[in-house]
DNA sequence: TTGTATGCGTTATCAT
DNA sequence: ATGATAACGCATACAA
């Protein structure tokens, strides 16, 4: 594996010259240039990244923690993300958690021991704390809307989207509403339980808790909901689902039982995703891949920032 | 940022001793152990990893190139990757292509530059020789069956699988039988056309050029599809779809234009992804995950070995 | 059991 | 415009 100085060496030159040729800085002579050219071209020369790394203390690498793959709210988001990332020269490693905290701290570790520059975190399952703990090994970015000083998010602002989105179903004369969220622990989801709790209490509608249903992520968590509802004694009429994968999952098994959507049940689904146009759910798009640039944006900018993004009501067929 | 030479001071020992109760290696005596433990942990000291590369000259970093995250078959691919990339304690950096070859390029230069230790390409768009030549700096593993006997493959028999498929719908009583495929120049692609002639030839069925259709990926291309059928004079009775993706997005459409399935239309998709058992659609089944598992261990394996993987058909309401 | 010295391949500083 | 040399932080052969 022929180096920086074997080069040096056989174009008769300092390894500095070499330096300056291979990273096209000025001051170089023209014949000094080729006969340097010439032996990179002979060696089959090509850099280390890794001593290149060492020595300057950066990896143009980005860590991506997303929970799963194979959902299209987070490739979305990714595919945001990687757009710029190729734009800029940086190199994605993705970790994919399955939502441990584990997987996650694996993340956490690789921007302490710097091989990775910065940190986007687009869905958090580790105590703030323990985020807070590894700011000075890097920049780390999420996805939600929080008070902290030293870092950056993008986010929506899931109170409002879902208060509006429950006013909205009232008054198209809904009056039994649940929702169906992912995990009910993210802050994301306590958000959106307090808009579900304030709008009860604005409208003096009662509280069900069986309308309130955690751990849809699936096209099949659809099908687990529609059972679930089926059992109940009085059904709720609408239905507000944080992933248009969940919401079609839900309009496929209502055909199978013979559910009339939006007869006997209503539904909003979440993001916009490319399955919700095609079935004609009525959903709330999110900027996924906007959002996804930003996040990247963020990553490798010095400041902090915190950035809303809007979001916007699509009517379809589904209430 | 501490290193190992503050620790050795700090502990009153040698590096070498320090790099030793990091590396847990033996022969340390306890006393100058806890000495240097208790270094580390008042400087709250964590390694380099970029050095420890460059010494060792590996990165512990897999490259894995796929063409686009958001599709359930690269997502369930990436799924078996990841788990033993997890156990095998590698990290995997992802490249997103969209069968752009300057993408999977980036991959190849990184595999050169030693940035990563092995790359998987889960489909290929750059030409073997490229492939081949980038060889000498790490595994390469792919997903096809190839003669090529220096590098790793896991893959699928696409000619028996396409022609079996083909047959069964012919015993089924199909005589107008076509096929959707992703990319037309990809080599599974290439068997699987190869399967199609060679049935039609067995059966002496004629050519119809118009019951090719590529191009199909997603969702959303099972309503392009279904559209250009509607427009043939005779249009196929039956279709082998290569991705369920492909198929639920016909079903779907199906279902709005009241083309009744499998009346009018008998589809078989592939992979049986979670959405091809919620919406009945019968499939046949590829072992993704398993095949991902199977393409980390050939990647990080000093032997080159080919492993093809066996399939099965899942008999449901679609034929 | 421990330490010295050197290598890993590049970039950066400083002098000329 | 060019070069010598010192970082960068760790691993390891060899010596003791």
């Amino acid at each position: 594996m022929t180096n920086i100085r074997d080069l040096a060496k056989m174009a008769g030159v300092s390894v500095t010259t070499v330096s300056r040729v291979l990273n096209h800085h000025p001051y170089v002579n023209e014949e000094k240039r080729q006969a340097v050219l010439e032996a990179i071209r002979v060696t089959n020369y090509h850099k280390n990244i890794n001593a290149v790394h060492l020595s300057k203390g950066k990896t143009q690498l980005l860590g991506v923690v997303i929970p799963f793959s194979d959902h299209p709210y987070f490739a979305l988001l990714l595919k945001g993300i990687a757009k710029l990332a190729f734009d800029h020269n940086y190199k994605l490693v993705v970790f994919q958690t399955d939502y441990l905290v584990s997987r996650e701290m694996e993340a956490l570790q690789m921007l302490k021991h710097k091989q990775i520059d910065a940190l986007i975190i687009c869905s958090r399952t580790s105590d703030m704390a323990i985020i807070e703990e590894h700011l000075p090994y890097g920049a780390i970015v999420l996805c939600e809307n929080l008070e902290e000083k030293r870092l950056s998010t993008t986010f929506v602002n899931h109170y409002k989207i879902f208060f509006d989105a429950l006013v909205y179903l009232y008054n198209k004369g809904h009056r039994r509403i649940g929702y169906c969220i992912g995990r009910k622990s993210g802050s994301n989801s306590q958000h959106r339980e307090r808009a579900y709790r304030d709008f009860l209490k604005k409208y003096k509608l009662p509280h069900h808790p069986f309308y309130i249903m955690d751990e849809c992520f699936h096209f099949e968590d659809g099908e687990k909901v529609i059972n679930r509802i089926m059992e109940l004694d009085t059904a709720p009429s609408a239905l507000l689902v944080t992933s248009d994968q969940v919401a079609a999952g839900m309009v496929t098994c209502c055909q199978n039982h013979n559910i009339s959507i939006p007869g006997d049940l209503a539904i909003i689904g979440f993001d916009n995703e490319p399955i919700a146009k095609m079935m004609n759910i009525t959903t709330i798009e999110i900027p996924l891949v906007e959002m996804g640039k930003n996040l990247f944006l963020q990553a490798i900018s010095k400041d902090v920032s915190k950035k809303e993004m809007s979001v916007k009501l699509i009517e379809r067929a589904t209430v």
